[in-house]
DNA sequence: TCATTAATCGCAC
DNA sequence: GTGCGATTAATGA
């Protein structure tokens, strides 16, 4: 009765929703840019008719080209966005984690997804609607302010990374998908914290498999990092990180 | 455990 | 650098 009273708008079908299924004002994701500002509008719409997804590892939940009608925040876990090229090659457009929003490019005036999302492992998402969400921003610089900074780093980044793919070596590239994969997810007990499969890292760093495969083995000789199955640890950034920067095109980011 | 799936390597282009 | 196929390792039901 209390914070469970959400639902109804959105899903008709019906999903087991046992815990996560909390209202922001009790929510603990404090990356995230409504709970951040909750304060402000305490008991307006965005907040009452919220929804809770969960998504089970590798369950795509935004489609490419489907109708956009609200922004998935990530409550809990990790997710990719990727875009499909023309020989059915994916190319990774960017990874999320927890408090990132998905689908804010398709928000404003484009009607139709042009990624797709995909839960990298099981996910709790928070999804807001368009209109809600619209009431929100126009009733609260703070968070329109907010929301504006997200949107200046992601067009940073976007815009890196068209130079890394253009003019760094395949190696540099991965090296700078390593570097990014840290940065974004940190390690665990001396493992990227994320769970990536060798094409993963490929589709990011617009390569073949083969070639990160190539690219881990050597630098797994050198020592710079570590490999055991999925598992990847970066045994010294910083040299990695001096790697790219000799050529002056690392970003940090 | 066994079957499926992913990672790796070698080789031709 | 890329792409294919065979071999080997890892994963999960």
């Amino acid at each position: 009765m209390l914070h469970t009273a959400t639902v109804n708008t959105i899903t008709s079908s019906t999903r087991k929703r046992i815990s996560y299924d909390v209202s922001c004002m009790a929510c603990e994701n404090h990356n995230c840019l409504i709970k951040r500002n909750v304060g402000a509008f305490e008991n307006s719409k965005l907040t009452t008719e919220k929804n809770n997804l969960r998504c089970k590892k590798g369950q795509q939940f935004i489609m490419e080209g489907a109708p956009v009608n609200g922004l998935f925040f990530i409550l809990k876990g990790k997710v990719k966005v990727y875009r499909t090229g023309i020989n059915g090659r994916e190319q990774i457009v960017r990874f999320a984690r927890a408090g990132e929003i998905i689908g804010h490019r398709g928000f404003g005036t484009e009607e139709y997804y042009s990624i797709g999302a995909m839960a990298l492992e099981d996910s709790v998402l928070c999804y807001f609607s368009k209109d809600n969400l619209q009431e929100a921003l126009m009733d609260n610089p703070k968070l329109t302010y907010d929301l504006m900074l997200f949107y200046a780093n992601e067009l940073n980044r976007s815009e890196s990374k068209v130079k890394t793919i253009s003019q760094m070596t395949v190696r540099e590239r991965v090296i700078d998908t390593l570097l990014y994969i840290n940065r974004k997810f940190g390690e665990n007990k001396g493992f990227l914290d994320v769970s990536l499969s060798r094409r993963e890292y490929a589709e990011y760093a617009g390569t073949t498999e083969e070639q990160v495969i190539r690219v881990f083995s050597v630098l797994k000789k050198e020592n710079l990092i570590v490999a055991k199955g999925k598992k990847i640890g970066i045994v010294d950034v910083q040299r990695l990180k001096n790697e790219i920067s000799e050529h002056n095109f690392y970003l940090d980011s």
